[in-house]
DNA sequence: GGTTGCCCCGAAAACGTTATCGTGTTGAAA
DNA sequence: TTTCAACACGATAACGTTTTCGGGGCAACC
């Protein structure tokens, strides 16, 4: 086993100084055209790399990003890590992931370990226990403390940052309305509770739509679901007391379970009943009939978020200046809606 | 801005040196009661923490391991990233991920990247590239540095060391015997190229399966996919020419894909047509019908694969013994079969 | 009073780099 | 012969830790 070659070991080796061998390997002119090729056919032939942490440590710069996501396991997220992934790569940095797993302490926790020197910035997703409480010191403080941090999808608007975003209300808005041009006027809704802010806005999109179009709102076609457990029962529930004509769901699991819900029912998707999605993942594709949904793109948003973060990193001085950009949407006409 | 206080500056303000500053904060009985608390409280007050950075050149340890997989966009390796930050979070290890894209070259640049020194150890599966050039010297390497490789799913028997696995001929053999037991004489195939080397062991399960049960193999049976894009073509093909009674697919997507074409061309599933799949992800959960498929369960290889690692990396002396741990799966019977 | 031992604390090395500055040698110009 | 610049290299500091060692001061003991 030929551990890891250092500049020391090789300087002893050629019986040349520390220095001498690090300007051969950076060709500094300092260095004669005999010593310097001496050296670096040396250090290729030991497959000298210079060691990442020492470097960091003289630099400043650990040339890593933290990523801070609820889950791993949702497609949307993944495709954002994806995004991020390819940025960071091109740049010459690295990722390094932690989750939260939709719960406070653990982000906090991460986010503490995490920049105490591991990474340059964060680009993070609250969790929904984070929405909840309100509760964003641990994001302020990194702040404060130099650390660039790009917040994506599920924001707050109580810390200042760069942040990326989908028109969460109007992609909303738009897809009732599409539900409503096709004639549909009995449309149900099946959304999070509120303190989720994308479930809140796709909500308050869903609300909008009605408004203008001169429908009625009734609460009785709005089913907020806590937690996923019991999804199936109050969808359930709701199609059996109104038969809404359609519906829109704020995501793929709610839209899918519709669908196998209804399905169960016996009533027919989209013949009897048309769906609409949020976030265009594999449940959309792969379902049957495949999903009409709102195309949330994910890969887009996550290299948007790298070159923000990677852009502020490596600016001189710094800029006060946050912006918010919004990654354009659209709709996904698939099978699982059809005109009256 | 308040940057991040260093023991140099406490012990400037205090008026005392770095050695007593660090000693007191790490509890040494070289340092009186008194100065204790006060750098304590100081340290408090200033909210220090040590820089990882600085400790890990100092120990000659990163506590992080490199995570490198094909691609993150696919709910298995999602699965098992989950799993491995799990049991990484509860030994204060973090996780760095790197994709390869399923490119050789890629894995490669990732492999050297985090091998100078940014991390302790991997946890990796390998490209499809990689598994047909059969070329590991970037992992053998890797491992002659004294750095712990553990390999999950898609593995190599060509280099030493530890492996997470799942017994895919079994796993295969048992989900076609099922089949086969339902009364399925006809039995098609749908798999990936060869090199996939859990596709060919998978295929292998399928082959053994026929045999035992003297079962005619029957090439136009057997459908290999190279890439996703034709999938549905080649799938619609033989079921139009060969009109099977049962399919045992590989992975999710195929088994999906069976299912959309089937029910395409009028086929119905499962009275016409069962199916079995592979690997319990989203797809299979909420497809219609959901799909019977082998459970392979991904929290659990990467809790194993980074439980290995660690307990490598933890070892004083080291251990030339390397194991192969084999994660069991089992048959989740959803929609998807009827028995003839 | 001198020696011993203990209690506190500081200096310094080490991890692996890079960059600044200093220095010895050589050759050429004055 | 003296002076000066150019050249080639080495010493050192710095990044932020931890740890080993050494030493000063003080009390106790002989």
């Amino acid at each position: 086993m030929k551990r890891k070659v250092t500049l020391k070991q090789i300087a002893k080796e050629l019986d040349v100084s520390i220095s001498t061998v690090s300007k051969s390997l950076r060709n500094s002119p300092e260095i004669s055209e005999d010593t310097r090729q001496k050296v670096q056919a040396f250090a290729k032939l030991y497959n000298y790399r210079p060691n990442n942490i020492a470097l960091s440590l003289k630099n400043k710069k650990t040339k890593t990003i933290g990523i801070i996501i609820p889950e791993i396991v949702h497609h949307f997220f993944a495709t954002v890590i994806s995004g991020i992934e390819q940025v960071a790569n091109e740049c010459g940095y690295n990722v390094i992931v932690c989750l939260s797993d939709e719960s406070f302490d653990k982000e906090v926790i991460n986010m503490e370990m995490l920049a105490t020197g591991s990474t340059d910035g964060f680009i993070m997703s609250l969790s929904k226990e984070t929405q909840q409480k309100k509760d964003f010191h641990h994001i302020q403080e990194v702040i404060n403390q130099g650390m660039p941090v790009v917040l994506f999808d599920r924001i707050t608007n109580d810390v200042l940052c760069d942040k990326v975003i989908i028109d969460d209300r109007r992609a909303a808005y738009e897809a009732v309305e599409f539900l409503i041009k096709k004639g549909f006027k009995k449309i149900a809704l099946v959304t999070t509770v509120d303190y989720v802010s994308v479930g809140k806005l796709r909500t308050d999109g869903y609300t909008n739509a009605l408004h203008d179009h001169d429908l009625p709102l009734n609460d009785d076609l709005v089913v907020k679901i806590e937690d996923i457990e019991n999804c199936a029962l109050k969808i359930e529930a709701m199609l059996q007391q109104q038969r809404p004509e359609a519906i829109f769901a704020v995501n793929e699991l709610f839209a899918v379970t519709c669908i196998k819900q209804a399905t169960k029912m016996g009533i027919k998707v989209p013949e009897e009943l048309s769906i609409i999605g949020f976030t265009d993942g594999i449940i959309s594709q792969y379902s049957s009939p495949s999903i009409t949904t709102v195309s949330q793109n994910g890969i887009k948003m996550g290299r948007k978020a790298a070159k923000m973060l990677i852009e502020r990193l490596e600016m001189e001085e710094e800029d006060e200046r946050y912006r918010t950009e919004v990654i354009e949407t659209h709709l996904v006409e698939r099978e699982s809606t059809l005109s009256l």
